[in-house]
This record gives structure tokens, sequence and C-alpha cells, in this order.
DNA sequence: ACCTGAACACCGTTCAAGT
DNA sequence: ACCTGAACACCGTTCAAGT
């Protein structure tokens, strides 16, 4: 769509994101992402292996995306569990209001139709998992009530991250959820 | 698969969610309908108007689907409004559990892509909001803060629907997630 | 009615040759 | 270094022809 200028692996990954989104998971084929850019079959070759190569870089590029937030909140050790609960619900809130990632339900997608995929998509929504458990016990919130309470953070974020149209939930009153979660047990 | 009979609306619609599910929504076409149902297209022009007339009822199906636990749920007046919720909570978490409806993943995706589609889905998603914050509200959550916590609670829900693998939720720790959204205010 | 086998279509992959 | 263009490989689908 422009001068010419070799391209680059996010080129093709971006190209690739747009098939799945648009086309599903079958489009994710070397003739159609070539047809995308420009170019023929044999420059595909050239900067990856095989497809499947190209398919393993566009869950990384997702995982990646999808954990910096959790890294984010992570390294932010001024803030208590609970502040950075709240600011990894708003930061996923902001961006999903912002147009978020089409990619999101699409990648889901994907994943019900490809056990590879399904796999590393497991693997990044434990990963996930786990880290919200540990916020929460570190909120107070004690034995196995900490997990099931996580749990319910954790798809409430999925959720949040498909549902489209104006969000319901604002930064301004995620926290009083939040602190409901964890407020007094049982 | 099996002896001829006239096919029904349903086999239609069953086949269609089949080839979203599988294919996603561009392949709900009339003529790989045709072939998965092993008839011509002319068959197909008997049963519906036209192509938007299949895919609004395969929308109402989904709508129903969709609705009927809310449905059973609010019928119960035998329940206080908090185990009401819980029993919806519980409800999608069994359905899901028994291998659920692959559907729903395709149905969002398919929403992303059409805007018409879209727009039904929305509105569906209302009802349910809606649904949840008079319940919530009859549990004594008071102003603004009863929509944010149903939303949130709503946010899960499709997020559960979403989540591959063995539920982190069961049944058994439901219930002390939703008392606390249900919890303490401000 | 059911099967064969050749032809075709589709799409991933390779590679010698260009710039 | 990056890409072209043509060829090849694999596999699902079609279809005329057999029994």
């Amino acid at each position: 769509m422009n001068a010419r200028q070799s391209l680059t692996p996010s080129d093709w990954i971006n190209a690739a994101f747009r098939l799945l989104s648009e086309q599903g998971p079958k489009a994710i084929r070397v003739d159609l992402l070539c047809q995308a850019l420009g170019v023929t079959k044999g420059s595909f070759y050239w900067h990856f292996r095989d497809l499947a190569a190209l398919k393993a870089e566009m869950i990384a590029r997702w995982r990646q995306a999808a954990a910096r937030d959790l890294i984010d909140a992570a390294t932010r050790t001024d803030l208590s569990p609970r502040d950075l609960i709240i600011s990894l619900f708003t930061e996923v809130q902001k961006r999903q209001a912002q147009g978020g990632s089409l990619a999101e339900t699409a990648l889901r997608q994907w994943s019900d139709a490809d056990a590879t995929v399904q796999k590393l998509v497991r693997e990044a929504d434990n990963e996930r998992l786990a880290f919200l458990t540990t916020q929460i016990r570190a909120a107070g919130i004690t034995g196995g009530e900490a997990r099931s309470r996580a749990a319910f953070m954790y798809a409430a974020l999925i959720g949040m991250e498909q549902l489209a149209g104006e969000p319901a939930l604002t930064p301004a009153n995620m926290a009083g959820v939040i602190d409901a979660i964890l407020g007094a047990e049982g």
C-alpha cells in the first residue's frame, strides 16, 4: 500500500492477525498473506521457515501483549495489592474502550479450532490466573477462597475483552467492585 | 446422516452454527449449507426468503438460549436475589463444564465482523445486564454501585463461557465470590 | 447401488534466477 | 538482502466408467 520497502516480521504478523480476525483461522495462508502484502510466495519463505513458524510468532506476540499489563502491574511495587488489581482492570478496560484488540475474540476462536493454539492460550490463562491469585492472597483473602475469587476476576477480565459496545464498567466505578471481592470472607 | 426425510428449519440452523463454529462467519453461505445437508440451493430458498433471514433466525435462537437461564432464574420466586444469582452462575458454569456451547465464542467473533449481528448481540447483553442489576439492587446494593457490580458479574459470565479447560470456579466455591460482590458497600 | 482410478483444484514449499 | 516466477508435492474432490 505504499513505497516499496522490504517487509518486516511485524508486517507479516499484522497481516496474519487481520486475516484471522476478518476471515477466521483457515484464512491464515501463505498465498493470502502474500496477496495482502503485494508480494509472491517466495518472499514469505525468505522471512519464515514455514507457516507454523508464523503462527507460533503470532501466539508469542499475543501472549506478550496479554502479559504486558500484568508485568507492568507487578513491577509497580509502590502499589498495594488492591490498587495493583484495580490498575490492571482499568488498564484492560481502557484498552478495550479505545477499540481494543479485535484479535482477542478471534484468538479465542482460533484456540477452539486448533489444539496447539489452545495449549498455549491455556498456559497464558493459567499464568495470569496465578498472578491474580497471588495478589488476592496478599490482599488478605486466605485459603481456597483466594483462588476462586481470582478465577471470577479473571473470567471478568476475559469477558471485558470480549464484550463490544460502550463498557458499563468505567475506571471510576471499578474500585467498588474490586473492593467488594477483596472484602469480608465467608 | 440417515434415512431421507425432508429438512426442518432446525436442520438448516444447526448446520449454519456448525459452519460458523468451524469455519467462521464467512462460511455461512448457501452453497456450503446445501453441501452440508446434501441438497441443492433451490431447497434453501424454499425454507428461507434469503440468507439474511437464516442469519436472523440464528441470532434469535442464540438469544433465546442465552435468555433461558435468566428466565428460569427469574421465575423461581422461591429464591432470594442472592441465591438466584448464584444459581444463574452455577448453571452457566455447569453448562460450560459439560462441553458448553462452542458457538458462544464463534458468535462473539461473528459479532465483531458483522454490524447487524453486533447490534442484536448488544441488545441481548444489555437485557441480561439489566436483569443482573435489578437482582443486585434487590440484594441491597444501592445507587450506581449496583450497576457496576452487575457489569463486573456479567463480564465474568461472558468470560466463563469463553474460557476453555477445566474451570477454576466450581459450583462449590461460587457462593463465596458472589457473597463478596454483594457485600459491604464503599 | 457401490466402487475404481484418473483428472483436477487447491495450497504449502522449494529453488534458481533476478535486482 | 529481498523478491520473482515457475515448478513441485500433497491431498481433498469430481466424475466417467466399471461391476
